[in-house]
RNA sequence: GGUAUCAUGGCCGAGUGGCUAGGCAGAAGUCUGCAAAACUUCUUACGGGGGUUCGAUUCCCUCUGAUACCUCCA
């Protein structure tokens, strides 16, 4: 069977995946800033890494995945003081900042059980490792890497870029191009040059969140508790770190300089081996963003309460409408295309509740070594969900084909194609079914009334008999007659 | 201006130097008291212009267009 490889934005290219220490695996992937709703663009990486999280484990590394909490708030853009963006929002809303994160954890985490996205091993808080923070800035500080200017720690890319590349992620590696192209932000005088990064920042009065340093009262920079946090749990070079396209300039940029600054490795090991990027979500085509007042969260879609929305949309759905494109492709988001998601989900997962009532023959009539080959090749194309869901397809077309009586089946085949179908659609696309599991009681009423229904069929009693089918549609059941006789399911949930 | 990514049939979206991904929608048919569902079949696309090649949607150049980022929003 082929390798996994996988895209490494580093070096651009696909690798063939060999962790550093097997069967263990060190993945990190940077987690949301909790001040406020989880959106669609926070379900894709999470999505994402979640099915990388779940196929490496299916194919038997040991994983560690650490998915940190950003609960330290970061300067506003636009902020006339530069106020803290948490420290902010609590004194709009009376709460303590702490209290706001925590609300918003919360938040995110429901959701994230909604769309069945499995808990990373560990969560840290960017809070909770401020000592860590303090320490890897000291150290860099020594190396000479960064300066300290009236209470603020900045890294110095030119020193920097005299040891290790500077910009090998972003290919922004001319330092001239990076200064001219860099924008004049008021209060960027302390600087060097506009393009250092701070490690650490001097805390102004109104801000709230602050801690003790050597440098006096401030809070930690804008990149450095990835780095902290991902060196503390996974290493000094870990085997994946993961993120959004749009954190690749400065975020991991910054991470990866202040990493080797810190460790001052020969030759650089650059944070993480693999560097993975999933692309973003638009809507018509455009980016997500509060600024751009096409901002649904993943409560609006599964309540359907946005004026951009024709209706709600089941977590599954979502899960299913992104995974059907690839992580490092852009999706764009509209109504039809959700719908067309949901339509399609649902084929497939009556597909598979069909196969479990397949009648089995003494032989096979397909080669079903060659389909399992042709998913595991889809997942180890750099975890190619979509094509993986297109296989599952031509596995639901086989079921139908052996339903009809096109193909056969023999007893342990099926068993074993049943399981291989599974697998892939629950364990590692981690998608699952959304109704209601069916009662022995509920199936026993089901059954009496089916029958019921029949003696008025076969009476010509046709009033009586779609009475009772649309009473059972309206409560969300929908009868089916076939000619293997009445089957009945659950309506889709809206 | 710089950097990066991308442009595929009505819609969404894979992929590939030659072998018509897949889903949705549409059409026809099978089944059926009706309905719904299901199944089968069909609709052969790769932004424009050059080039490399026996052959390019796939590689190279160029043009056009789109999106993101360019250090304090992650």
């Amino acid at each position: 069977m082929e390798k996994l490889h996988v895209y490494n934005s580093l070096t651009r290219r696909k690798e063939v995946f060999e962790p550093i220490s097997p069967p263990f695996v060190g993945m990190y992937v940077c987690g949301p800033t909790v001040y406020g709703d989880a959106h669609l663009g926070h379900a894709r990486p999470a999505i994402t890494f979640d099915v990388v999280y779940r196929y490496l484990r299916h194919l038997g590394y040991k994983v560690r995945y650490v998915r940190n909490i950003t609960d330290v708030g970061h300067l506003e853009n636009d902020a006339d003081e530069g106020e803290d963006k948490i420290a902010k929002k609590a004194k709009l809303e009376q709460l303590e900042p702490m209290e706001v994160a925590q609300y918003y954890t919360d938040r995110y985490h429901e959701v994230m059980q909604m769309l069945n996205v499995l808990r990373p091993s560990i969560e840290p808080r960017a809070t909770g490792h401020i000592p860590e923070q303090i320490r890897m800035i000291e150290k860099i500080i020594e190396n000479g890497f960064a300066y300290v200017v009236n209470g603020s720690v900045y890294l110095d890319v030119v020193k920097y870029a005299q040891y290790y590349k500077y910009g090998e992620l972003s290919g922004r590696e001319n330092l001239d191009e990076l200064l001219s192209g860099s924008r004049e932000l008021e209060g960027q005088t302390e600087k060097k040059n506009p393009f250092d990064f701070a490690l650490w920042k001097k805390a102004s009065p109104e801000h709230i969140m602050r801690w003790q340093s050597p440098w006096g009262e401030g809070f930690p920079g804008w990149h450095i508790e990835c780095s902290a946090m991902s060196i503390k749990y996974l290493g000094e070079c870990t085997d994946i770190h993961g993120g959004g396209m749009d954190l690749k300039f400065p975020h991991h940029e910054a991470e990866i300089a202040q990493t080797n600054a810190c460790l001052h490795p020969h030759p650089p090991r650059n944070e993480a081996k693999y560097w993975m990027h999933n692309n973003l979500v638009t809507i018509n085509g455009q980016k997500m963003g509060k600024s751009l007042g096409n901002f649904i969260t993943l409560e609006q879609f599964f309540s359907g309460n946005h004026p951009l929305l024709l209706r709600s949309y089941s977590p599954m759905t979502i899960r299913f409408f992104i995974l059907q494109s690839h992580y490092r492709s852009t999706l764009d988001f509209s109504n039809d295309a959700l719908t067309a998601a949901e339509k399609g989900l649902q084929r497939l997962l009556n597909g598979l509740r069909l196969a479990k009532e397949l009648k089995t023959s003494p032989i096979t009539t397909f080669d079903l070594n060659a389909y399992k080959a042709s998913l595991y090749a889809a997942m180890n194309d750099d975890f190619n969900s979509a094509m993986v869901i297109a296989q599952l397809f031509e596995g639901i077309r086989l079921i139908n084909a052996i339903d009809q009586g096109m193909e056969k089946i023999t007893a342990s085949d099926l068993e074993a194609f049943i399981s291989l179908l599974n697998t892939f659609t629950f364990d590692i696309l981690g998608l699952k079914q959304e109704i209601e599991d069916v009662t022995p009681r509920l199936e026993a009423v089901m059954n009496i009334l089916i029958e019921l229904r029949n003696e008025a069929r076969k009476n010509k009693n046709y009033a009586l008999s779609d009475a009772i089918r649309d009473k059972l549609a309206q409560n969300k059941i929908l009868l089916k007659d076939t000619p293997e006789g009445t089957r009945w399911q659950f309506a889709p949930t809206e």
